[in-house]
DNA sequence: CGTGCCGTTGACGATATTCAAGTGCAGTGG
DNA sequence: CCACTGCACTTGAATATCGTCAACGGCACG
């Protein structure tokens, strides 16, 4: 599904308006794109890190244990800005892959510092911050407290939310192409489990979700079901 | 056991040398410290957001769901700096309670303005920032990929480490007084099986328990069991 | 026409939860 | 001083949830 502006201004604009200024001088970082092709790492474990804007497609970030075991700590979708602090950082102890073919904008520690000396922005980017800290959050409760069946149907009504707040879903429908390998990532639990569990979903007429679509025919009962309170995402 | 030198100070110059300007307006922060006592909420869930730095004393932030179940996501150790743009909240969706008896500083918007205004203690900042993400992010691929005994293990190490960083353990000791309920809540298992777990740490050596104090008599061989790897605290 | 990835299914086993009862200890109040 | 209470922790037995192993089908890609 298309964004009808461009993602990243819309995501930048949820909490703040921004002056004609402020657009500018993020549109200006769109002249440099780079584009990732789907399962390709955008940065390596091991490597620096950097700061990255998602213009198009859905980025992860996968961490490694010692005996192979990964997991997915983060999804970032169209009009994220994150790892804004991250090019302190000399060597990364996670990668960043894009999910899907995905364009994206990297921003310098001094382009950031420019964009940090316009107040209103600063303040949008402080929201981005914001977001991710309480996502992550959300995620430890998820992981933490809920059944393997619970958390699906969590992951599923914050990814429609999310794409909701750009414009990217409506009418139940949204674009949704982790596979169950990923949401087995994401969720901590094994592909033959997550499998199940869908299909638990789908037989209690929950969700509908085939060939990289996703269809939510009631989102307040998958809501319920999921014990999701939409609150920590802060929309408005 | 008690911090050298002031341990926000101590924490701050992990990653950063601060001027005696820097040292200074940290130090005016600590006229205004606040006391709460264990089991009082710094924060209840519904309130506004705020800016908190740990002077003395450990902090949870706790999160509930509809159903009762309860999950601590973060913990808070002598010289954190925590919840940077949290004053952007308007309701809270967790709760920030004491552990032990503690010791705060509150912070405000424009307190933090001012000393972002210093390069040096922007700088500091960030790493605290980046410092709790990365925690959050390796308590996920805890909850996520590890089993019981490995998550409790992985916690001591990391509390281990981190208390070190600023001088509160040494020798393999350090203080450790979260009950087996709130081991509980952070590693998203019950108390009977926390203890169950507990007992195979114990008898298998890696560590030493009790009341409220933590002895590892071999750093290493726990952070084996725990498939603990140091680099996500980026300490030095 | 293979090959690899994704998803599914079944049988079985491991891990963790639930329920219930009981201990020790610190603090409280008669 | 001693019952009484609440809390932290422990233990056992039964159960549920989830993981492991293995096999199979469909589909895209070269």
């Amino acid at each position: 599904m298309k964004c009808p502006q461009h993602p990243v201004l819309a995501h930048l604009q949820r909490h703040v308006r921004l002056s004609a200024s402020d657009r500018n001088a993020i549109e200006a970082l769109f002249q440099s794109c780079r584009k990732v092709k789907s399962g390709r790492e955008l940065i390596r474990s091991g490597a620096a890190g950097k700061t990255f804007a998602v213009v198009e497609g859905w980025i992860a970030r996968e961490s490694l244990l010692l005996d192979g075991r990964q997991q997915i700590t983060a999804l970032f979708l169209p009009g994220d800005v994150f790892d804004l602090n991250a090019e302190l950082i000399a060597d990364c102890d996670y990668s960043l892959r894009a999910v899907t073919d995905s364009t994206v904008v990297e921003i310098s520690r001094s382009q950031l510092r420019r964009l940090k000396d316009q107040p209103r922005l600063d303040e949008a980017l402080c929201w981005e911050e914001l977001e991710q800290l309480a996502i992550s959050t959300e995620w430890l409760v998820n992981l933490g407290q809920r059944s393997a069946s619970e958390r699906i149907a969590h992951l599923l009504c914050e990814i429609y939310l999310r794409l909701r707040s750009v414009g990217m879903a409506r009418d139940g429908w949204c674009d949704m192409p982790l596979t169950q390998s990923m949401i087995a990532e994401v969720t901590g639990l094994t592909r033959v489990h997550v499998s199940r569990s869908l299909q638990r979903l789908r037989s209690e007429e929950l969700i509908h979700l085939e060939r990289g679509r996703l269809r939510i025919p009631d989102l307040v009962r998958l809501e319920e079901f999921g014990l999701f309170e939409a609150n920590y995402l802060h929309l408005t």
